[in-house]
This record gives C-alpha cells, sequence and structure tokens, in this order.
DNA sequence: AGTTGGCTGTGACTTAAGTCATCATCGTGA
DNA sequence: TCACGATGATGACTTAAGTCACAGCCAACT
C-alpha cells in the first residue's frame, strides 16, 4: 500500500493552507515511515530533527515511570501532528511516543517548519492555537492527577470520550470501549486493577451501564456532577 | 509610585524586538492594574480579553478543588506574561491567578498581540517557544504526579529551585527558602504537613541540611539520583 | 481441538498519603 | 506591646490507592 503524501499533508491544521506548489515541496522532502501496533517511533530525551505527520493510524505520547507504569500525556490521530515542540525550542523530544495501531507518520525536517513559520504568519498561529490546546488539556491532566480522585478522574474521562465517539440514543449517550483496562489506567494515571474496580462502582451507582464493550451513560448530567463534584 | 510601561515592555521576550515606534503605541494602550499580596487577578473560565505583562512582582496560576486546595501550575515573575492561551484560541483563562507578592501587571488587549503576532513572525515565534516551555514543564508536572512519590517530588524540587536561586560554596549548593511549607505542597502536589515530614526525612537522609530558611544540599549528585529513582 | 497469552474481576493485604489534633513559635498589624 | 493568625513539627489515626495472587474467559494461532 502507498499513501499520498501530499493528501496527508493538506489534511493537517498546520500545512493546510499551504498552496499546491509548497505541498508538494515539502511532500517531497517528506520522509514516510510505517509502524507496528506497540511500536515505539522516539523515545524521551532523544534529539529532534524534526516532526512528524500522522498520515495513518494513531500514536501515544507517555511517560514511563521505573517500574514501568506508563503515563498518557496525549494521544494523537490520523491528520495531527506530533513533537512540534523541538522544533519551537530546539530542545529534544520531551515524551515517547509509540504506535496505538498500525500506523503511517512523515517526518518533516524542522528547519522546514520553522521556515515555514516565519514566511506564513497564519502557519505560525495555527502552531500557537494548537500548543494552546496542548496546554490547556495538560493543565486540565495536572488539575484532575493532583486534586480528583481516581473514580472521578474515571468519570471524567468517560464523559469526554462518550462526547466525542458517542451516539446519543433510548440509553441515553453510548459509545463503544475499544481500550482495555491497562490503557484506561495508563491516561487516568493509575492501573489495571483500580479502573476496573472503579468502573463496578460506577455501574452499582447507576452512573453508567455496561454491556460487553459498550457503555451506556443514562444521565450524562449526573456524571458530570460525579465527576467534578461527587 | 509610578512605573515605566514601556520599560516594563521591553522587557518582555514577547515584545522586547518591537521598535520604539511599536513599544509606545503599545504602552499607551496597556492597562495597569496593582495587586495586593495574595490578590486574584482572575479566575479559570472567566472570559478574557487579552494577556498581562508582569511589570512588577510575581503571580501564580493554579487551579483548586474543592477541600480548597491548591495545584500551581506555574509562576511567573517580572518580564514574563500570563494568560497568553486565549489570545491564541479566544477561549476563557485555563487557570486562576492570584499575586504572590506586591505586583503591577499591564493588561493588553488580544487583539493588539495578534496583530502583532501576524506583522511579525519572529514574535509569533516567540510565542511559540514561550509556549513550548510551558508545556515541558507542564508536562514534566503531570509525570512527577503521576509516577513519582511526594518525597521525590520534593527532591527534585528542591534541586531545581537551588540550581535557579541558589549559589555553590563550601556547604554545597545552597538557597534561601522562602516560601512556606503550604506553598511548595502547592507546587509539588500535597499538603502541608507531609511536605514538613518528607523535608524531615530527607534531612535525616542526609540529602539536605536545613538550618533557618537555608537549605544546603551537600552532594547535588545523590539528591539527583534519590529525586529520580531513588 | 487444544494450547497459549492477554484481559478481566476479585479477595486479601500493604502502604503512601492525607486528615485531625495539639502545641510552640513567630511575625505582623492593630 | 499585645494578640491573633499563620507557620511548623509531630503523634495518632483513616483511607484511597496500589500490590499480589489466583481463577475464569476469550480470542488467536498451531
Amino acid at each position: 500500500m502507498t499513501i499520498d503524501k501530499l493528501a496527508a499533508l493538506r489534511g493537517t491544521i498546520l500545512f493546510g493552507e499551504l498552496t499546491e506548489t509548497e505541498l508538494s515541496a515539502l511532500a517531497e522532502r517528506a520522509v514516510e515511515r510505517r509502524l507496528a501496533r506497540g511500536e515505539v517511533l522516539f523515545i524521551a530525551g532523544d534529539e529532534a530533527a524534526g516532526l512528524f505527520v500522522i498520515a495513518v493510524g494513531a500514536v501515544r505520547a507517555y511517560r514511563e515511570g521505573l517500574d514501568g507504569r506508563e503515563q498518557v500525556i496525549h494521544v494523537e490521530r490520523a491528520g495531527a501532528t506530533i513533537a512540534e515542540l523541538p522544533v519551537f525550542d530546539d530542545r529534544p523530544y520531551p515524551s515517547t511516543v509509540a504506535a496505538e495501531e498500525e500506523t503511517i507518520v512523515l517526518f518533516i525536517d524542522k528547519r522546514d517548519v520553522k521556515r515555514l513559520c516565519l514566511d506564513h504568519p497564519n502557519i505560525a498561529f495555527a502552531a500557537l492555537k494548537l500548543l494552546a490546546g496542548r496546554l490547556r488539556r495538560c493543565a486540565e491532566l495536572v488539575e484532575a492527577l493532583s486534586l480528583r480522585e481516581v473514580d472521578q478522574r474515571l468519570a471524567h474521562w468517560l464523559l469526554s470520550a462518550a462526547r466525542v465517539r458517542g451516539t446519543r440514543g433510548g440509553e441515553g449517550l453510548q459509545f463503544t470501549m475499544h481500550l482495555t483496562n491497562q490503557q484506561i489506567a495508563a491516561r487516568i494515571g493509575s492501573v489495571r486493577e483500580v479502573v476496573s474496580r472503579a468502573l463496578t462502582r460506577l455501574q452499582q451507582n447507576g452512573l453508567i451501564a455496561v454491556d460487553g464493550r459498550t457503555i451506556s451513560i443514562p444521565d450524562e448530567n449526573a456524571l458530570e456532577i460525579y465527576a467534578d463534584g461527587s
């Protein structure tokens, strides 16, 4: 399978507004890399020569503790970019990044990105907007980890997952969970067993209903109140 | 006491490279605001009309839990800016900001900042660098909160405080602690009593020595090893 | 069909962290 | 100068969260 580099670049917020000529020039210099599920793209602290555009698939950026426990910082899917920070501050990769599924990324040299930012103020502005969003989410995560307990963090996470992926119906808001408890744990800052028990508790309280891999939220509002307040 | 708005703006990374004419124009439109120690400048979620330049003093940006516990996200001093995010993504203030000491800030309308970013690519680039730094620190904080225990977080924090403010001498690296245990706790994500005990433990292990408000780190390396590894 | 390996749920236990209460000290403002 | 409130140390207690161990399941692969 070959991919259309041009289309992939055009699909990003960062490069979407370039002219066809500029896009082609960038596409020619872009280097494709394929990742198997779980494969690591780079490790936190590695020297960074540029950023990556996700053409197909999804990746997670995370930090690892000594015991091997992971904390996911953010997840990005096709159309997004990762490792922008080294472009702007010339420092190493801030997090380790691994593929969540079969993924194809395009490497873009940071000098190219810099030049584009300086030539096109609106690209720089798009990058600013992008980083602003990241920073907001990161601050949310800090707040959650520091000031909320696991059950609340889980409730909050389920709610936002449902709002992104879910559909509204007779059972209320519902969606299909495609992650393992382990993966959820890594995102909300906990461990497998605790997530398992927390899910049980949420069910017992009637805040969610679980049927196989389908999770329903009968009363969105009630779950929200629980998530940030108890 | 009157302050020199022009000088304050010139001292920032963001606006430092503007011409005198542009600076004056900006200074004329800047609105000064004085804050007493502890006074709140704005609250997370408030509508935001622009950013603030810190002319004198220092502020902390934090989130508050239901129980009133605070988690500091970042601290900024004279010469820095705060609340840049709303400028770039047109959303409300992400954190609550309060003065750590007597502080004077200058309010700059976000439309002015946007215009400057679009007219001067290097201002946009400076902003990108600024946000990149914030994001790195924020990710560090997430990692620490999720994967390290309090004693390690404290060790790490002491080390970086010492490296910024401290001096090297016979006793090793030493510096004056001008924060209360309460304040340290809010920064590393814990509470007063736990910080107090953690400090005692670090002393018992010979990793630090405390004399009044002076803290010495006899073996910087040993403390660092302890901070990220145990 | 059978085996292997990952995923889940759960009981039992440990422990880091947080809470509560007390007391001495200190600094600041009235 | 006095007094109050903030600060800090510390003992005693509680508890959320994490660890360990085990058993049942399911899906994939040989």
